[in-house]
DNA sequence: CAAGTTCCCGACCGACCGGTCGATCAACGG
DNA sequence: CCGTTGATCGACCGGTCGGTCGGGAACTTG
């Protein structure tokens, strides 16, 4: 009774609701296992269906590593740059970025692991419109860190390497954070921004 | 005539020097493809063998595996004690385990790729074992970061998250970092630790 | 030279995986 | 009431992978 009324909407040739339901269900078992590891007929037994099922709806697995990706990278640019455009001083820009992408791996866990631990984990010719968007997005966060340099904002320490450690800080939570932990995203990214901005040493 | 005269200490158990070389070989491969993705056969060919060959030195894939990550926390967790215990300053401590880190990437990058990549690819009684070792190096470089708070050295900010930012600059320098290329290890690491310590903003 | 040890490898095995095929079944439209 | 469409799945296929086995080459030791 749960999935027997499909097809409520024949109009576009795009899936209407199964398709979200298996790239979740694909998100969270290749977040679990790893890309490689992970079975197709794993994700099917997730979704209730056996493997030729999941055929049915999916082409090769590839598409599913795929969509996960371009998903994450989409929202997560469209995030970061309302965020850093609302901002004035570079300060509240490189705290704002930092407040989406922690809030990101609060929200979307699964996704960013697979994101960031299979990065590499597939070739072909549409893999590098997603290397041409995971650039941008540092771009992004470089151009904040250069803007401080530049203005006088940020002291004169090299702006490639303070935008690793800006970067580092958001890309490696996903490894620790637990969005059901005691902490909230918006608390660490605050921490994270006093420590980036102001530092640990006292004066 | 390169590998034709082995056993020179027939002394003891452990293995003389194709022992190192496989290792070695299992580290490029792993990194490169990710260990599932690796094949035994792969690693054999790299090292001008057979896979029944290679099977004749290792036991499992999974040993190689182990051996990789007991090698590389082991050197880490030595040479990280050596360099804060001969530090007295909090800051001087930290910026000497980034130094370490750094150095670790530089100098072993595709295992630490391995280690970081491929932290939970396999379980076993064994993985007990560098669980605690790994927690053993978090909980130095907290250890750092509370003492630092406590002598109020370091500014009032939670110290568990502190950590976390300390924790990522190290750890997720094996994605961009290039042993090969204009930047060195050490200036990273001075660097980052500037932006740790004394922060991006101008005051 | 014979016994022993170490290393090597061609051939093989069982398991599993990505992906296909064809049959079936339910729902909808005319 | 029948044809069409979309979804499901049992059975199957080709390929690969981790790991084994048994025989042989090379070298050491006596």
């Amino acid at each position: 009774m749960s999935r027997t009324a499909p097809t409520p909407q024949p109009s576009e040739s795009a899936p209407p609701r199964v398709r979200a339901d298996i790239i979740e269900a694909a998100t969270r078992i290749f977040s679990e296992r790893g890309y490689h590891a992970a079975s197709m007929s794993e994700i099917a037994d997730a979704l209730g269906m056996r493997k030729p099922s999941l055929y049915h709806h999916v082409r090769k697995k590839e598409d599913l590593l795929f969509a996960i990706h371009e998903q994450l990278i989409d929202e997560l640019i469209e995030e970061t740059l309302a965020v850093i455009s609302s901002s004035e001083r570079p300060a509240d820009k490189l705290r704002g970025a930092l407040r989406v992408a922690l809030g990101f791996v609060a929200r979307h866990r699964d996704g960013v692991t697979v994101f960031l631990q299979e990065r590499s984990a597939v070739s072909g010719e549409r893999w590098n419109a997603l290397v041409v968007k995971r650039d941008f997005y540092e771009q992004m966060v470089a151009r904040i860190v250069a803007e401080g340099s530049a203005s006088g904002d940020f002291v004169a320490v090299d702006p490639a390497i303070a935008t690793k450690a800006v970067l580092a800080m958001a890309n490696w939570g996903y490894t620790w954070f637990q969005p059901d932990g005691p902490l909230s995203a918006d608390e660490v990214a605050e921490t994270f921004a006093t420590v980036a901005l102001r530092g640990l040493e006292v004066r």
